[in-house]
DNA sequence: TGTAAAGAGGACAATTTTGTCCGAATTAAA
DNA sequence: TTTAATTCGGACAAAATTGTCCTCTTTACA
């Protein structure tokens, strides 16, 4: 579904939302290890979040990744997605057709527009708030 | 979502099922040339759909690739997807965690409960036969 | 029985994704 | 002003996916 990539930037986001509520900066080396992900790829992943302005950095000692906390309920999963993955996934057609439409669609297109659908509603309708704050209740987990 | 691989993989099945209908045998050629799939790569996803039990195999001179007329209105889309990229796709964690369930939930699990079960009912519910119909009447396509 | 047409399968190559490492730049604090 | 803790970015490496090619075997038919 989703790239390595693109789950490791969504729970790196969570995470690093988490922690900006609490007005706390946190490391590739943190989160990775609370994510469990390979360090140096994340940090990667991070540089892209940070290009995409989904995360800000803060260079140099006591630095780190921070999410301003105006911004922790208006960033939705669709805005990370978008950066890491592209919409293709929630926009595209389900058997890679370039053109897909109701005028010359796939085999799938009819049955497929509802799990489009769906998919589309949760990334944008879910924002960062709401996901850190179930993991702060320990009712969500973001590994094993 | 799907691999190339796969995307290749139902096309294919829908193509030799149309065929199959009308009791005509279809190569690697004539079938990556309707599916727009490169031929080389497409024999070997034919081997694996063989292998599978999902398409049948006759060698030799006036060979090809074939369904058993009875078989084509009980293979259904999750047999093909799962010949070829498992069920991760349909049955696990939309952040990929290993155990990901009501108890242990991923941040997502509730919501991405709904896009799985709509993919997993288009997989399970759609028939090559129906798939096939469709294409014969002009009412899909398998190409742009 | 010879030959041409076809699938099977192994080896290989190209591309993309995933992952690592290191030097340079930046910054806070001693 | 030096030092240590950081992020940034480029180069590199490993693994997975996508794609190609060639030989072997099987088979229908002349």
């Amino acid at each position: 579904m989703f790239s390595k990539a693109c789950e490791y930037g969504i729970k790196a986001s969570i995470f690093i939302a988490l922690n900006s509520l609490e007005h706390r900066r946190v490391g590739p080396k943190e989160i990775s290890k609370e994510i469990n992900s390979p360090e140096a790829f994340t940090a990667k992943i991070l540089q892209a979040l940070v290009r995409n302005n989904i995360v800000n950095s803060i260079k140099g000692a006591h630095g780190g990744f921070e999410i301003d906390k105006k911004d922790i309920k208006t960033i939705m999963l669709a805005d990370i997605v978008n950066a890491i993955d592209g919409d293709n996934i929630y926009k595209g057609c389900g058997l890679g057709l370039q053109q897909c439409n109701a005028d010359k669609p796939c085999p799938m297109h009819e049955k497929f527009k509802l799990v489009r659908a769906e998919l589309k509603n949760l990334l944008e309708s879910t924002d960062l708030e709401s996901l850190a704050l179930d993991i702060k209740l320990g009712e969500s987990f973001l590994k094993n």
